[in-house]
DNA sequence: ACTATTATTTAGGCTTACCTAAAAGTAGTC
DNA sequence: GACTACTTTTAGGTAAGCCTAAATAATAGT
């Protein structure tokens, strides 16, 4: 029987899964810019995950972490929550998707499996959330989708938006003032050749957006 | 600028609240009890908060606390969010009234100033919780009611319940079973001479329901 | 009024999770 | 291969909030 995890410990393991994504190691450093704490207290606390048993993480010194199956799942659950709350309140309680982000911070800690429930249930077990990140099933299980980054789209390519998933308030805004959310097709006009700043159509409403590399990079679409 | 209260600190200024609503001191083993924590935690605590700037309570050493007015508004902004939320919970989320509590008692900590607004206005700023206990407004002002305690009723005397302020899933489970909820309208039937327990009549449905004398002694009543 | 019981406070410790400063390891450049 | 710069770890310390055990104050019974 695992035991109940420290909202501390369960930061801990969401950050690792989400700078572990692409199958590599998280380091210490990325780790303690990334929650704001002095990369001390995140060695201690990385030793002492890899140390439980079972083991939430696999750590090597002077190398990284990653999550192991105990993590990973530790970390699934929490990011459940996270996303179920974050679209919660957008569609109950009329936040906007740049507000979310820090309140379901605060409240993913605090939610019981039953809430998790019912508030799945009353949402009609939504698969994504407002950024369009998958909200994994009450299995863990993650909806698989085919999508690319808008930085590999060629010119011309059209596609439709998938994930925006920024933490940023203001980036949100700015993106959603812009017509980047979910759901909208676009198709890349030109790129400069220098920086690959895009030039993007919003196909619904035939405006123009122009988008750095770096914004651009993080978000995904399916193309077609 | 009162600095922002940890969760504890919180509880112990609500629990000192419930316990000294009719104007008496609360006791160090009194909270320990309620709060199921060792009475010298409870001393340590109490020192601390009659030794801040400004002072949450007034302690005399072996008497008692009560809140000081800035302990009474931190108080009641817990309690606030305590009661929202478990309006909330039982009219958007279809939880039962004997469910809401534990759920509140951890996710009032986790509750933002935009989160509170938000339920309140999608509740249409309602007044009362599912008990029957009044939430204060956004002023921390409390509806003012005329009321008795059940256990004030004369025979034959009718009312209508408006509180029955309980926590324990299983008392409230077996009350609203007896169709004893606020709202519902009773009359005293009679009371057995030595313990005082009651016999009453539920107007709507014509049934009857025994009830014991401290139990309904809790339970709040407006004659007429 | 005195003693037994009960309630409360003091004293000293533990755990979690953070910190800073200093030591040690890793990497890039000449 | 050695020097410098950077990252990471170790060592030692702090604050919150809990604990137990021992000391002291209040209360109640005779």
């Amino acid at each position: 029987m695992p035991k109940e995890l420290s909202p501390n410990i369960q930061d801990y393991l969401k950050r690792i899964y989400e700078l572990t994504r692409d199958g590599g190691l998280a380091t210490t450093s990325e780790l303690a810019d990334l929650m704001a704490i002095s990369p001390a207290s995140v060695t201690n606390m990385l030793q002492k995950l890899s140390n439980t048993e079972p083991p939430y993480l696999t750590y090597t010194k002077h190398q990284g972490v990653r999550l192991t199956e105990a993590g990973r799942r530790a970390a699934l659950k929490i990011l459940r929550r996270h996303r179920l709350l974050e679209e919660f309140l957008v569609a109950k309680l009329g936040y906007t998707w740049d507000e979310v982000h820090a309140e379901a911070e605060i409240l993913e800690h605090a939610m019981s499996p039953l809430l998790e429930e019912r508030m799945d249930a009353v949402l009609g077990h939504p698969e994504f959330d407002p950024h369009g990140d998958p909200i994994p099933d009450s299995n863990l299980d993650i909806p698989v989708i085919q999508q690319t980054s808008l930085a590999n789209l060629k010119i011309d390519q059209g596609g439709k938006i998938l994930r925006v998933p920024h933490e940023d308030p203001q980036v949100l805004r700015y993106l959603g003032k812009c017509g980047m959310r979910p759901g909208v097709e676009i198709k890349l006009l030109s790129r400069t050749p220098y920086d690959q700043t895009m030039r993007l159509l919003i196909v619904e409403t035939g405006e123009e957006v122009v988008i750095g590399p770096k914004l651009g990079g993080q978000i995904t679409v399916r193309v077609g």
